[in-house]
DNA sequence: TAACCAGATGATAGTAATTATCATCTAGGT
DNA sequence: ACCTAGATGATAATTACTATCATCTGGTTA
């Protein structure tokens, strides 16, 4: 199995492109172009850190000294909605325990969050072969599947708007 | 790639044996072997629900109903540190936002939660084949690699125990 | 088996990330 | 220029979790 960390030197050219996209993408999306926003997805686009929000705040407050954090927040959730950005941190608000600890992984349903523990021996015995990946030395891994249940209706599944996480 | 759902009515004599042997493996990790304690394991060992503290709060209290809450995050804690349970929501605390939004996977650092992308396009070809999973329909997923990067110390691996999590 | 003490627990206060609320403002269409 | 749905800013509220600390107890030792 080929993994690759992504060269860095790759960000610069994908952020200008995004970037020049971003408005037809909101329109797209049904929504307003505001500075705000443009300075939010432009200071994302612009980290390779995967930074929080509170980076995001300090690196646009800058530029907008009057933003809020609660915009900063509502924002970055909204491009997650639109398709625009993702959470490195997905689908879990608090913490979820599990009591096999035999090598497993998970699937998750994005509505309800009901978990399964899957086994997929292949993707662990390869994982064990790669003990190095660029200046990190693997320790493990673990894989979320985002998947429907049947009760939260995987047949419609098209109408199914991306929910929203409940805290 | 063979993925497979565990089987629910394994858990019941998976459970049993991890049972048996708490008290050894507790005093292994240099653990007392308290009624809380294993009140804990056996609430998460007897459910198949990944469940949260307040889950196992709840069932706990009804045999110690003078436990306290503080106590179950304590020890759900201490077990994952000696092995005996894990989260399944890894080594996040707070949203981590990624302004990439082509298919990829991430390597995290243990230490320093450092996060950088990797790209693994076989991983996403097998599952991009598998859109059924038991009752599930498989939308996505996202494998997250643990590591621990150059600057905290890979060489030295053996000697660092697992970190606590900042919040 | 009694006494001891490191570590465990319970009660509760504190922290921090995120969300809710709501008055005000503005993007973008008319 | 004007209107309005939706966006923002300010701030309060929520909630998961951690810190603190006095008390208690498992398990070792005398």
């Amino acid at each position: 199995m080929e993994l690759q960390l992504v060269n860095e030197r790759r960000r610069g050219p994908y952020a200008a492109k995004r970037l020049t996209e971003f408005a037809a993408r909101c329109r797209r999306g049904g929504l307003a172009v505001t500075p705000q926003r443009l300075a939010i997805i432009e200071a994302l686009l612009g980290s390779g850190e995967h930074p929080r929000a509170d980076a995001i705040f300090a690196a646009v407050r800058m530029q907008h000294p009057h933003i809020s954090l609660a915009t900063v927040h509502r924002t970055l959730d909204t491009l997650c909605d639109i398709g625009e950005a993702r959470k490195v941190t997905t689908l879990h608000d608090s913490a979820r325990y599990d009591g096999n600890i035999t090598p497993h992984h998970h699937v998750v349903c994005v509505k309800c969050r009901r978990i399964r523990d899957i086994e997929i021996p292949r993707l662990d015995r390869l994982l064990a072969g790669q003990s190095e990946l660029g200046e990190f030395t693997v320790l493990g891994s673990s894989l979320e599947i985002h998947a429907l249940c049947e009760d939260c209706g995987a047949k419609r599944a098209g109408a199914n708007r991306t929910m929203k996480a409940r805290r």
